[in-house]
DNA sequence: CATTAAATTACACTACGTGCAAGTTTGCAC
DNA sequence: GTGCAAACTTGCACGTAGTGTAATTTAATG
């Protein structure tokens, strides 16, 4: 019975998860910065000195739900077609996050980053990371076309620029609907991300988004008008 | 003889500039992580508390230097005239960071921040602290014009995305430059900067620039694409 | 079962960041 | 100047972060 997975292999999965569990347990109990490294390990069942071994810090082992949330969107990106518009791929992949399984855990990790200032530096950090590997997916795209030369400032403007747009949706989002995960709400992240991604598209023309086929668009963009964020 | 700033100002000033100085100098000398807050605190000839007092860390003493930085380009996006396009706003705002005394000290950061994670979060941090107050100059200008309805999704998006194209533009330019301020140098960031945000005005419609007035855009994007970053 | 490699653990140590209670300097009024 | 109050600096102590190391436990192999 030969298994996928060695002992091995699945007890670190599962200590890690259950680092990650106890990490997220105590922030929701005890709110950002009121618990320790060795409350986590403590709560997750193993030493200090284990939890350093997985994690270098409380923030990277609670930012591991950013890089699967964000990882999850490269993916998506990467099995788009090679010839298709990159905006169009890149809006296909953000399409994706709209997710309730897939946008859960950074919903709530949102509800504490708001207002600590150490907890939304390893966010940045992942969003930062994962800018750095569309560039990668984005250059080996372009290079597949033989003949055609790589330009690096394109790549990079591109994929940060995107990157900011789905954050900027994100974070509109959760001021206008906080952690709600009902399909009202997600049908006006999705439309953000449209919105923000027609925006990108049009060179940010107009506050207006260019009329467009969906008549929800402009709908869901006056809604969010009123917004204080 | 009133003078402008207190004694106590002045000594609060001296003694900031003094911690920054002592930091540069330690990490020109035993490059980033080589060094203790003790270390800075006794070449400032201050105590370990008082460093304290002003930074609190490390990074935070050498990321004012990019607040700095930041903070000039958004007195100039500030100061342009209202009713111009944001866009070119912006580009005009970026414009000015083309300048030696303006990079000088930024570039020299780059050159340690390339393979320093600690510091290269910090660096994370100030770029996103200036797109905030992108985001509040730009609600501002716009709030100015009456009867208009901000729509927080454009500004964040557009925001995120100007500030994304400068730093493409920063990285590819040390990339291509590294910490060398020459005006040939200078002139390539400058170029730099206006192809990227040209990129951004056209939509990301294609990686070859759409032809502009100016021939020197397309000759300094060639140059570019043999770049490897 | 024995051997080997990997993972966990305890321990020690340096450095970080902060609260607190001194001491010192500056500003201001008299 | 003298005195006083507020601001700034300093030393000390304390808890926590993160890392090196060596010993111990656990899994895989023959």
């Amino acid at each position: 019975m030969p298994e996928l997975l060695s002992r091995r292999e699945l007890n670190k999965a599962a200590t890690r998860q259950a680092i990650t569990d106890a990490a997220l347990t105590l922030l929701r109990a005890r709110g950002p910065g009121n618990f320790t490294v060795e409350d986590i390990a403590e709560s997750a069942g193993v030493s200090r000195r284990t939890f350093f071994n997985y994690f270098s810090s409380t923030e990277a082992a609670l930012a591991s739900m950013t890089h699967g949330f964000l990882d999850n969107a490269l993916q998506q990106f990467r099995r788009r077609p090679t010839d298709e518009p990159i905006l169009e791929s890149a809006r296909a992949a953000l399409m994706q996050l709209a997710d309730p399984m897939t946008v859960a855990p950074l919903a709530e990790l949102f509800t504490f980053t708001q207002d600590n200032a150490v907890l939304s530096r390893s966010e940045l950090e992942a969003w930062d990371h994962c800018t750095e590997e569309i560039i990668t997916a984005a250059r080996e795209r372009f290079a597949g076309t033989p003949g055609a030369v790589v330009d690096e400032l394109y790549l990079r403007a591109l994929a940060g620029s995107v990157i900011s747009c789905g954050k900027a949706a994100m974070d509109v989002w959760f001021a206008r609907c906080g952690a709600d995960l009902s399909p009202a709400s997600l049908a006006v992240l999705r439309q953000l991300l449209i919105d923000a991604m027609g925006h990108l598209g049009s060179g940010f023309g107009s506050p207006v988004p260019a009329a467009s086929p969906s008549a929800t668009s402009t709908t869901a963009t006056t809604h969010l008008n009123k917004e204080r964020l």
